[in-house]
DNA sequence: TACATATTTAAATAATTAAATATATAATAC
DNA sequence: GTATTATATATTTAATTATTTAAATATGTA
């Protein structure tokens, strides 16, 4: 459960609807017919956005008879803490080092001569993405 | 610069061509002309994702003669993760109180009668959002 | 004039939403 | 007990809206 991709996360908190119900959570646990007033979006909106947090590991449900009770999750909300600083780390952001300069820097033809090195960028963000596209 | 909103943040980073772009520009400083080429979109479309991550303040821009030249930026970066460690702190999630049980965990009546307390709702999420909707 | 990038425009795609429907649980009638 | 009705939520569908994208155009620089 406490392994939603960082990408589904910041979607689902990228949204000021789903938001608001995460701040209702923190006041209290609430049932599905309370978020919907609260809010004052239809019911499968709301439904709707419940699922995406719930997917998320953003916030966990609870059936009681035929009210379900939504709640925080705050262990998945922590996680992602987390995985931002992860992320972030991998940026290099909490090192001092200074951004290698671009290599059109020296020599400004570069761009449509030969371009970016592809073996870094494979590295950066995989193969598929930059081989893709032949040199023009 | 260093004053953008969370949401923007958020939406910035949730998308996967933009978390690439930092990525790349995570190993050196590019021009926009390496970037299309590293990403394989085209000119518009990177020009715009890039648009967006400097108007989350995620990175920063310096042209030189006719080039671009992008370069994370990593106090906004920092800054998100603090907004993002802020936004927890709000939601309760470091503390360890227990969340309140829904009123309906009493009376599951209560939905049709008067749902979740619309105090509460207004102060956690705004007047607008709470009052615009009148019970059924 | 050629190149690099930004902006505008229009098309394609994805996300959001409400209406309609389906499912499950509880309450009531018989 | 079974049938009936009402309530709470989820799912499906279709419409709306926002985002993403590429083509065309504009701007600025060598």
């Amino acid at each position: 459960m406490g392994v939603s991709k960082i990408i589904n996360r910041l979607k689902a908190l990228g949204d000021l609807h789903r938001q608001n119900i995460l701040k209702l959570l923190a006041a209290q646990e609430m049932g599905a017919c309370e978020i919907i007033q609260a809010i004052g979006l239809s019911q499968p909106a709301i439904a709707h956005h419940l699922k995406i947090l719930k997917q998320a590991g953003l916030i966990d449900s609870e059936k009681e008879g035929k009210i379900v009770f939504y709640n925080l999750n705050k262990d998945g909300l922590k996680e992602l803490l987390k995985q931002m600083d992860g992320f972030l780390e991998s940026l290099s952001c909490f090192s001092c080092s200074l951004p290698k300069p671009s290599p059109l820097r020296q020599n400004p033809n570069l761009c449509t001569e030969m371009g970016f090195d592809p073996e870094v960028c494979a590295k950066m963000v995989g193969e598929e993405t930059c081989t893709k596209r032949k040199r023009r």
